[in-house]
DNA sequence: GAAAACAAGGAAAACGATTGCCTTGAAGTT
DNA sequence: AACTTCAAGGCAATCGTTTTCCTTGTTTTC
């Protein structure tokens, strides 16, 4: 003969205690308090016109059983969940993390949770992805990522709002936020020009590359509007430490005259660095040098330590969310905004 | 006088079509298809005993309208949210990326969502963070992070499933994937010795960390079991390329006889290659590497090709995705897994 | 030809929290 | 004393979906 079992919520309210994370309810804290289920939900939120010393049982009811509301029911009738996605249109890389932490930090501040979806450069994934995001009722979209190119937009006639981070909408009335690289490119310049640099050249990216060619375009308008021009013309090729390697190898065969070079990544930076030491140039004493990213692994391990440029992607992220939330309370912004990029100076371009 | 607005919800179905994402309910596609609601659900979820041109009708309208089930009111029901949460301990960095894609792959294919959260390090914000996703009624948890050593469990006696991923919970008792680090460095030290190595140093990151202790002494067990030892006494440092050529500066001036060298971490490699490499010694030539983590910009930025560990971080992701799903099905699985690594030959150990 | 069996689909009760409306009793007003 | 006023809190509708139980007809069976 077995003793009889106990209904799984028991009825000793206290046993709960014992148990965290099993889901107990505003009847069960009502219960416990003495109220009705409206009473326990107005004394929580700080509705109706109760008496404080209810508000306070109900209060420590909630405190004791560990309550906390069931985000679903909630949604369901508030119409909003409290919740964000971000999808990476190419794969999670090393530009999706601080976008991400930046995009985290301005919406966990406001009790917003995000769903990453990582779309790996694959329309089909990334439709997938938007109609669960969709059906899952998301306040809000970030869509990030990497391309060459200004992104078409997700979707027509979304009724939820969606902000591009660091990648842009090809449609102009859709909200992005994206860098001034051009603005980088400038800072890169008139830095090598204030340190007494004349004679430079610049190695880059594929020149089908967006980023590419706007840095390169800022470079070469900013030389001129210094009443100078690039020392050789710009080397477009790949965002690799080898291009790097091969592009210093080309000037130091064809005999550039170069006393700066500004590259358009750190990686391609730090390839460069290690061909000119060992064709026995000196940083920055021949030769001063400038990356773009300010990845901390390059610009570290870069001997001697690189000057970058910051795009600021948590900025950039931050600002992504918070204009998402605007969006999503009724303040929709349109158009690009470009967020100002840094210089963070170190020993490779050192007087 | 202005013609009668029509109504939020339009009497004529069709206008829907226009609008994306405004939230189309089961009862609109029921109307549209002239049947009852719970007909409706029936017919979508493939219940209930319905004729098939029924069925199909339902299934019509449904598309028409871009209907997609509201997961908050499909959640409230069954109780199930088809959501887990992702807790990173410390800053999302290298090693949480493939650890969630690898675990977006294997939630994915089943439907579920990610909501990531960014711990930094920090407690509090951990059990800020744990609570959230707790109200929200995730059906599961996976922990990652990197420690130096195991970590306390995030919580004791919730009644959500967890997985900790990476990083192992000090609790035996819990469910953790982890690689085999020792069977990395066996595979590393196997590899030099099958190509004829046999006096090898290892230089790795700081003795207090548990990974570099670890790999060290699976190092020093292997050769031993060849009936050899390691050429110099482990060189415990740090994670940098600084002291990769800071250590290898320290072998070539003891005089040391070494003609291989397994590092710890790619960036460790890295550093040694480079010092090698301005005094003249030759690799794989003089001095075979091998480094660890297999981290693409250090393998190829290495000069050579740098041969590798590979500790399949997606592979632990998806693992670990795939434990919890059990373990959210009924199924849980109990301790600490481990799974191997892989070696990545390249031209840093060529005979 | 009447009863039973069955297919098809409707009605309504969940799920958990919020909120507008209503009831109750006590205090204040004339 | 009878009325109004107000504080305090209960009741029930609501959100959108699923699911259980009914109610219909229709078909089969003896």
């Amino acid at each position: 003969m077995v003793t009889p079992t106990t209904k799984a919520r028991p009825e000793n309210l206290e046993e709960t205690l014992t148990t965290i994370g099993r889901a107990v309810t505003i009847a069960e804290v009502a219960a416990l308090a003495g109220v009705s289920v409206g009473t326990a939900s107005k004394a929580l939120n700080g509705r109706g016109s109760l008496r404080p010393e209810t508000r306070q049982r109900v209060r420590e009811a909630a405190d004791r059983l560990g309550f906390v509301a069931n985000a679903a029911a909630r949604s369901l009738h508030s119409g909003r969940t409290y919740t964000v996605g971000m999808i990476t249109t190419d794969s999670i890389g090393r530009f999706s993390i601080p976008l991400l932490i930046g995009a985290e930090d301005a919406l966990g501040a406001g009790q917003v949770s995000v769903f990453l979806c990582d779309a790996r450069d694959d329309p089909i994934r990334e439709q997938y992805y938007l109609r669960t995001l969709l059906s899952r009722n998301v306040d809000g979209i970030i869509v990030t990522g990497r391309r060459t190119q200004a992104r078409a937009p997700i979707a027509a006639g979304l009724h939820v709002p969606v902000v591009y981070a660091f990648i842009s909408s090809a449609d102009p009335q859709d909200c992005s936020v994206v860098p001034d690289e051009a603005d980088g490119a400038r800072r890169a310049v008139r830095h090598l020009l204030s340190t007494g640099r004349r004679r430079i050249a610049h190695v880059t990216g594929p020149e089908h590359h967006h980023s590419a060619t706007v840095r390169a375009a800022a470079t070469e308008q900013t030389l001129r509007g210094e009443g100078l021009d690039l020392a050789v013309p710009v080397l477009f090729g790949e965002w690799s430490e080898a291009w790097g390697r091969q592009a210093a190898g080309l000037l130091l065969a064809a005999g550039a005259d170069v006393d700066a070079i500004f590259c358009g990544s750190d990686q391609i930076a730090r390839g460069v660095a290690e061909a000119l030491r060992e064709a026995g140039r000196a940083i920055p004493g021949d030769v001063a040098l400038v990356g773009f990213d300010n990845w901390d692994v390059m610009v570290d391990g870069c001997r001697p330590a690189l000057t970058s440029i910051d795009m600021d992607l948590e900025g950039i992220g931050r600002s992504a969310a918070e204009l998402l939330l605007a969006a999503i309370n009724g303040d929709p912004v349109r158009g690009k905004r470009t967020r100002p990029c840094r210089l963070v100076p170190r020993a490779s371009t050192a007087r």
